[in-house]
DNA sequence: ATAATAAGTTAGTTAAGCTAACTAAATGAT
DNA sequence: ATCATTTAGTTAGCTTAACTAACTTATTAT
């Protein structure tokens, strides 16, 4: 195969990439929803929970905006993670509307041992690959990543970082309202 | 190759390429998910429909194999997709048990302009990247599909390929006795 | 004081997956 | 030939996860 030609190709259809991403992604988590099931963890509550365990305290509407659902959705399932005693709210002592979100240490445990443990089927793929397979996964992970954050996206959190409790709440709301650059 | 060490690291960590790509289709489908609702056809029909459409006539169980999903999913799915007018089935003549789907006209056209639509999005992303980031994703893409193909499936299906109609049947099932309709 | 906005919740719908239990047809053994 | 087994698909009923619309409560602005 002459390589230039096939770069060009490649290239040259992004629409082409696109299709078959949508589908790998689609069988990807299809294969890996029994794994999923088998942990007690559907793939959004791992998700949410992921984001909670290594993204701080974080409020229902982080949650949403971070997982790209609407505020129902993220209500529900913070439901089931509080029910499965995985996470736990605390309402904002300044703002009474809001609630933070935090993971207990079972929550965190599972996390971290689950999520192992459910991609464990996939890494395994994965490590059966060639060398040169593996390594155009890798690099093709970080273009992933950045093609799945909508770029109309400006995602303001400050607080995502470990916030200590109250005291962030009033800076938080400021740059709630201006919201900067878009 | 240049650097021994980063390319150690990459291949050095099979999980976490898997905890990372793992996220990575959470959240492109959830960002592609908008898009498929306006067109009328979700990720699960849009997959199925494209089985239909280039994989010939295909039996419930073949489509169920080929999207990996439980008979009674396929059997809904299937029967959306008919009410929608883009699929038919078809009994088998010799096997009366079996079910032929192919697509409808419409269900073809639907199919390419459609699909070309609904990932639109996401192919004007793939578009923006720079050209070293869409090689990197080009070259990702057929390691992925052979990823989500589960290694513990042999599935020998001879009707896969676009199969005449009736003909093939007896070839599958041949040397079992010739049961006349009752 | 009151209107507007914001954060979550509730209610109800739809889609997609599953298992269990079933029907009908085909195959195999006696 | 009959009866048991296997195979293809369906039906029923459950679960999860998404959505919109309409609501409550709290905050902010006029």
């Amino acid at each position: 195969m002459g390589s230039k030609a096939r770069q060009a190709t490649l290239t040259a259809r992004p629409a082409l990439v696109a299709n078959r991403l949508h589908s790998a992604a689609i069988h990807l988590l299809r294969r890996l929803r029994t794994e999923d099931a088998a942990a007690g963890l559907s793939p959004s509550r791992l998700s949410a929970l992921s984001v909670v365990v290594f993204g701080g305290p974080v409020t229902l509407g982080d949650l949403a905006a971070a997982e790209q659902v609407r505020p129902p959705t993220i209500t529900r399932l913070v439901r089931e993670l509080e029910r499965q005693g995985l996470v736990f709210r605390e309402a904002d002592r300044e703002d009474r509307r809001v609630q933070w979100i935090r993971a207990t240490p079972k929550g965190q445990r599972l996390l971290r041992e689950g999520r192992a443990r459910r991609v464990q089927v996939l890494a395994a793929s994965v490590a059966d690959l060639a060398p040169e397979e593996q390594k155009a996964l890798a690099r093709a992970v970080p273009v992933l990543e950045r093609l799945t954050v909508p770029p109309s996206r400006p995602r303001p959190r400050e607080r995502l970082g470990g916030v200590p409790r109250t005291a962030t709440r009033s800076t938080a709301k400021q740059n709630r309202g201006p919201r900067p650059q878009s």
